[in-house]
DNA sequence: CCGGTTTCTTGACCTGAATCAAGGAGCGCG
DNA sequence: CGCGCTCCTTGATTCAGGTCAAGAAACCGG
């Protein structure tokens, strides 16, 4: 357990960052005593594998904090990322006891784990649980359909400009406006955008010759304008995706 | 509407087609006539809208029979199809007042439509259909991430055999092995597969010329060797998704 | 049966991203 | 401090699939 751990366990729900965003947001005080009876902390260091394609699945559960990875590869070794686990997300299925893709952390990741009969049962006595549970889900589905229009129609410009954005947007809106850590190393962003390494690079390096972005080593991205950086990915709107 | 429709309503839910398979599949007689109290069949012919983009949605519902397309697009007009709809499938947010897609009639096809705010009251009361519901969009939530897969990294002639295999498969469900009549014209096969209507066409033929398939005019379709197609595919193994 | 329309096929050519191949930059560790 | 990682960048070249253009085949209404 690293000290992220220990802080949260020991002062339980009510302070947990993830507390109104995740499947318990919806959770008077009795429930979450009875989700804290079924859940334990875990985590895991970047590039670990957390769950291997078709393994056996214990437990569900959320991420407290840091960012994992779900990929499904082809027998020839080609790997496309499905998923990309934001803290408040959550892995699993209640109702099947295999996980259908790998999940692997990108970076120290926390998950706050339930034991899966326990928490089928949970669902099952608590209606606004299982609602909760299919808002997330249709979330995600929805996510999931903009990310296809990524994946069929967009070109390797649009594709790492959209991510970048989405990355930028979303840290935005919990401290620095333009200004983020990539939680993903260059080979996870080509697996997430269906491209190659080389072209991700590429392309990044384009739009900071562009002035478009600016990188501050290879992990750090600021953007001083947001809106010429979402023209770049090709919805000039307000956007969407990412998990 | 058409004679089929008239069939379902005067004999009820009991005999209807997706009875085990669409969202009423765990629903008691009862349950049943709840349902019906709030439904309505309606039809659509090949190629007309069923909803735009953005529309207003005062109806969710399940496809009856027939297929449908949902598709987002971009300002410049690149279409991405991202969904489709065969009979039992269900479209539509319980929790939300305009749908995200615009939906297309790809064949005449048929829907079972709900009065949303109805459905959504019967939903938050019968526990077991919420169930299903949650289940039924975390099989197309999987569903949806092969598919990704497929526009990430498989190659047009993967892409090409992957769609014919699981429309083979799909009508080998229901009727005769290894034969099957296309419900998607060429350019919906584009939109499906992220490819261009010239490439999906030249796949074909090629996969005609090998003798993989067998073409009857522009539609019909059949394999002697599903194996073999599977191969192309570029999944060995059962291979999965398809809406 | 015939002309028009839509849908599909085929060919020639081009281009964007993959592939192949070197390096460089940051980082942990002895 | 220097060695060996891993991760990232850049360049040269190739090729799969897109684009442009022309026609063929199926379908429809009159």
């Amino acid at each position: 357990m690293t000290r992220i751990d220990l802080q949260i366990a020991k002062s339980g729900c009510l302070s947990c960052p993830i507390r109104h965003r995740a499947i318990c947001a919806t959770c008077d005080p009795g429930e979450l005593d009875r989700l804290s009876a079924i859940k334990s902390y875990r985590t895991w260091q970047a590039g670990e594998t957390i769950l291997m394609e078709g393994a056996d699945l214990p437990f569900v559960g959320s991420v407290v904090s840091g960012c994992a990875t779900l990929t499904r590869s082809m027998e020839d070794g080609r790997v496309q990322m499905v998923g990309l686990l934001m803290p408040s997300d959550f892995v699993g299925r209640h109702d099947r006891a295999t996980v259908a893709y790998e999940v692997v952390a990108a970076t120290e990741v926390t998950f706050c784990l339930f034991r899966r009969g326990e928490f089928r049962q949970m669902l099952n006595d608590t209606p606004h649980v299982m609602e909760r549970m299919l808002q997330m889900s249709l979330d995600e589905l929805d996510a999931a359909r903009d990310w296809m229009i990524l994946l069929g129609r967009k070109t390797a410009r649009e594709k790492v400009a959209t991510l970048l954005a989405n990355i930028l947007r979303r840290a935005a809106s919990s401290g620095h406006p333009l200004r983020a850590e990539l939680p993903l190393t260059r080979d996870a962003m080509a697996s997430y955008l269906g491209l190659t390494i080389e072209t991700v690079s590429r392309q990044i390096t384009a739009l900071r010759k562009e002035g478009i972005i600016q990188m501050q080593g290879h992990r750090g991205i600021s953007c001083a304008d947001l809106a010429a950086l979402m023209t770049a990915a090709g919805d000039d709107e307000d956007g969407s995706a990412l998990a």
